[in-house]
DNA sequence: TTTAGCACTGTTAGTAATTGAGTGCTAAAA
DNA sequence: TTTTAGCACTCAATTACTAACAGTGCTAAA
């Protein structure tokens, strides 16, 4: 019995909780125990509510601004809030379809995929969408070409299994014979590794030629570099909506917000994180980076149907629809997963 | 008599209003008559400074924020002072220096070189740095590649005389020996024409095939579209410096760099305005576009020796150091003019 | 356990007084 | 004729004070 009434007690609380941070979501000021009690049928009077809420603040999830004024979550509370939300709100059908439409002018480059995924998951947010491209380490060399374009200089194509292209102009005069059969060999030895397997490789492999061929080697080498040098890649959209945003005046966070724009390996650091996260992750506050101290990242993982291969989410601020955006990034996550089964299926010929 | 004697009245005028500009652009406060005549020997006095202030605001160049305050410049002030400023102030020579060290890691792909040069104008003037790529129209096709990946599946290679390398990926069924057929071909055609010409050509050429081979006839005619499709590109980078300025906290014009940021097609456009201006062009103010009226934009074209091919340049707040920032502006062109040269050279074998 | 009542607290908004930097104007000095 | 000193004036910025108000915590009664 006593276990009971605790436990009614603590979903009652929870409920307050629940409470307080939707309309705290909703409206941005802070919530008072009697705005409470008006918009939300507790059948509990406000002095009630009040002890509630105290309570609340003193486990650590709600928090005074100032004595006199009402309560706003803590980030602890956040992240009670969201851990609540187990069940994933399915977004409306409609909404389900609209987000496929927009998909429409489809592609069979990753690139333009991804970075449309980012334009719409910013669009549809009206935040910061982002999307991590595959990782480049462990992308699958498809292809290498390598393609003569003078007497000394070579553009070396590179291609990979998820459809990502990339190419670099060497200086280096070498046989165009010789550019043939660097170009064959490199075929067969390195098609199917990983990137960060094809560039150790490429070193053993070529030792043989060492001998034989100076300039193969070098011209070897130098594609060895660029294979290593392939950076991760990410796109993000709608910073400027967050900027944009009503309650939103504080220069630091706009600034890092353009940083991270800027500097996107340092984007790429943070969000790659969440890389072997298989689920949903919310990210509140300084959760993940303590420049995001004001911001909220949502993220979940995509994957080409074996295995997780990349990132994508939103960032908005921490007052944010937390329900509504996971169901969107989890939507289109989802969507991205069933284009990239596809491109691979089609690639499998 | 009279004409000396007015031409010096002049001449102080115009001290006097380079002085309360400079002043301002140090302090970014109001300037008044006592900190002028103490900053600056004009051996008048305050009275004096004050009535020679106020005949400058009847002309226009300086205005009041209210009646008790210093005075700050006009648009218009800031656009005689920066005429004034013709000879430009050359970088000092180890300054010229560390300018070219920043260059070291050389390249030989345009991209790499547009973007470095973008990031040491953001980061030597700690405003925002840009750089227009060639415009894409004009440049001079130098190879068409095309790459059967799959059965299905053909990448297409485009470099241009530039060094522009761009690549699409095509889904098509083609037979691999005509698909050596229509690459001598297209190499042969266009070879040497702008992407414009041949996007144009292509078609008309390409209609000889049409009964013939009809796969043959729809790549040449996706080819025509990839061609057609390329847009300009711009690099820019810093524009957190801007955000992160003491005296700037607009949030209007913080969104407004971020959106350029986000819409590089928006800031092609209006620094592509530019093109055909031979020298340093200081806009200031909405002078470019009303959306940067709080910014100012100083732009200089680069050429590849023969024609100027691309803009290059730093957008900062209005209280900016013009001088300096002009006299990197000029440098970082002719070392970008000097690159393109030896690039041009080295591709002319 | 819940609630009404009440004293208390801190924010907000509004008003008034004060200060100070800087102006324009005028009349005297150079 | 030009420059300067002097003075009255203006307006933003600061400070101080007040009243209103929203919301709390606590207590005692239901």
């Amino acid at each position: 019995m006593r276990q009971v009434s605790e436990s009614i007690l603590k979903e009652r609380k929870s409920r307050v909780l629940h409470a307080v941070i939707h309309e705290y979501i909703k409206t941005g000021k802070p919530v008072g125990s009697s705005a409470l009690e008006k918009s939300y049928k507790f059948n509990l009077s406000p002095a009630t509510l009040r002890s509630l809420m105290a309570e609340l603040e003193r486990d650590g999830y709600l928090t005074h601004p100032h004595t006199s004024a009402g309560r706003i979550p803590t980030d602890a509370g956040y992240r009670a809030y969201v851990d609540s939300l187990i069940e994933l709100q399915r977004l409306a059908v409609e909404e389900e379809d609209r987000i496929k439409k927009e998909y429409e002018k489809k592609t069979k480059e990753i690139d333009s995929l991804l970075s449309q995924t980012s334009k719409i998951l910013s669009g549809l947010s009206n935040y910061t969408g982002f999307v991590m491209a595959p990782k480049a380490k462990h992308n699958e060399i498809r292809n290498i070409e390598l393609i003569q374009i003078s007497g000394e200089q070579i553009l070396v194509v590179l291609l990979t299994k998820t459809g990502l292209v990339k190419h670099k102009m060497i200086n280096i005069c070498i046989d165009s014979e010789d550019l043939y059969e660097l170009k064959q060999f490199l075929n067969n030895r390195l098609r199917g590794l990983s990137l960060e397997d094809a560039a150790k490789r490429i070193i053993v492999e070529v030792q043989k030629y060492q001998s034989k061929q100076q300039e193969m080697f070098k011209l070897a080498g130098y594609i060895g570099n660029v294979i290593e040098s392939i950076q991760d890649d990410i796109y993000m959209n709608g910073a400027s909506n967050v900027l944009g945003l009503p309650d939103f005046n504080d220069f630091e966070t706009a600034r890092c917000l353009m940083n991270l724009n800027e500097h996107k390996d340092r984007l790429i650091e943070i969000v790659g994180q969440n890389l072997e996260v298989p689920n949903i992750k919310v990210q509140i506050g300084g959760e993940c980076s303590s420049e995001l101290k004001d911001l909220s990242v949502i993220t979940t993982s995509y994957s080409d149907g074996n295995k997780t291969v990349g990132v994508l989410g939103i960032i908005g601020p921490k007052r944010m629809e937390y329900e509504k955006m996971m169901a969107l990034v989890n939507s289109v996550s989802k969507i991205v997963n069933g284009f990239l089964l596809k491109m691979g299926e089609d690639n499998d010929d």
